[in-house]
DNA sequence: TGATTTTCGCCTTTTGTTTGCATATAGTTG
DNA sequence: CAACTATATGCAAACAAAAGGCGAAAATCA
């Protein structure tokens, strides 16, 4: 569970939370005085023997006698990522939005094949019910078939963009929306190029 | 988070945001007159001396001598990610089924901080309300303390583990239940322990 | 030459460190 | 159990060093 040396107590727990919490938010370590502060402490010498008992356990590095310079210690970096390329938004009946910034998305390496993917961010709430919400990344694997059931970009007409759940009926394709109240698309298998499939979806809070 | 080397100060923290947004918007950096002029320093010296600093630490390059020639060190070398232990699985409503296999997921560490993480499977679909649908899996970050409105694993009475809303009510914690067919529970603060917060969701299709 | 950057003292504010003392709590041992 | 020990937690004050700041002069670049 803690890949840090010894367990903490109660309190010590609480500091580093608030280290973690506050480091994230302004991008800098907060002083003594701060944390005294946020704990209701008056004297800077509890703030500091706290820190240094953080320090002998593992969790945290100081420079010595450096203003906010409390670093918390990573935890270990085992597997690879990868960096797919956010290509840009989606979001169901209207076309991707290109996004030409270099923006790149962390991915664990097993969550795409072999193949080449990418990342695209869904705007808006209409494949909520596939859960999944605004803001949520998908990791889409560029392949240009597709299986019953799977969730796919396609590329309608050669213009429309949009994100479906892909069915072959027969000779024709039926593009199923995630959302309920919208009427499924049937349409001839040469008018649909399908260009990915959604293997995955990441989410942060 | 900081893949530099030491930490920052909040005013290097500052110049540095100054340094990147004036990049970014005019293509050239700032000359040292206009860095002070936007924080109000009346001295070139004391600019001078930030920038060395920041050098220092590894976060900027700088020419000798030469005009406008400070450039931000690219922040993020490549990505990585963590190899979170795959502790068990969660339901709403009932015990983590603690899993004593080492299983690990790989997660991009820019879903969790610097802190300890772990990761919990899924089960059921009691969770659908919240987007969070049976077989994902929930990155969890080892807090002892959560803030409002945050999704947190809570152990009740030290007994029952469940996966709730965060709601601090007064005194008391309310912890609302993904689902709104549920009642939310209003409990002492002291009767219940956070065991952490969800961070980010994985799911692979 | 003009626009900038560097360097040099000197100062104030912020921040971390240390020392001394006190209480609570948990674990250990006679 | 009582006594002992170690650790965690806390306060207050004194101290030292880093960070932040100033103005002016020197050095460079274009």
């Amino acid at each position: 569970m803690h890949p840090h040396g010894q367990p903490l107590t109660r309190r010590q727990r609480e500091i580093l939370d608030f280290l973690n919490e506050f480091i994230e938010q302004h991008g800098y370590a907060p002083s003594l005085e701060e944390i005294g502060r946020r704990f209701g402490l008056s004297s800077l010498a509890t703030v500091h023997k706290h820190l240094t008992n953080l320090q002998e356990k593992g969790f945290i590095r100081r420079a010595w006698n450096r203003s906010r310079s409390v670093e918390l210690i990573p935890t270990r970096v085992g597997a690879r990522a990868l960096d797919l390329p956010l290509l840009g938004t989606v979001a169901a009946g209207s076309p991707i939005e290109a996004v030409v910034s270099s923006e790149t998305v962390g991915v664990p390496e097993d969550l795409v094949g072999q193949r080449d993917a990418y990342a695209l961010r869904v705007h808006g709430n209409s494949m909520i019910d596939e859960q999944i919400r605004d803001g949520d990344i998908v990791i889409v694997e560029d392949r240009k078939t597709a299986r019953n059931g799977e969730m796919v970009i396609a590329l309608l007409n050669g213009t429309e963009v949009t994100l479906k759940k892909f069915y072959l009926v027969g000779r024709r394709i039926r593009l199923q929306p995630a959302n309920p109240g919208v009427e499924p698309l049937l349409v001839d298998a040469d008018q649909v190029q399908i260009q990915g499939v959604v293997v995955g979806v990441l989410r942060r809070y």
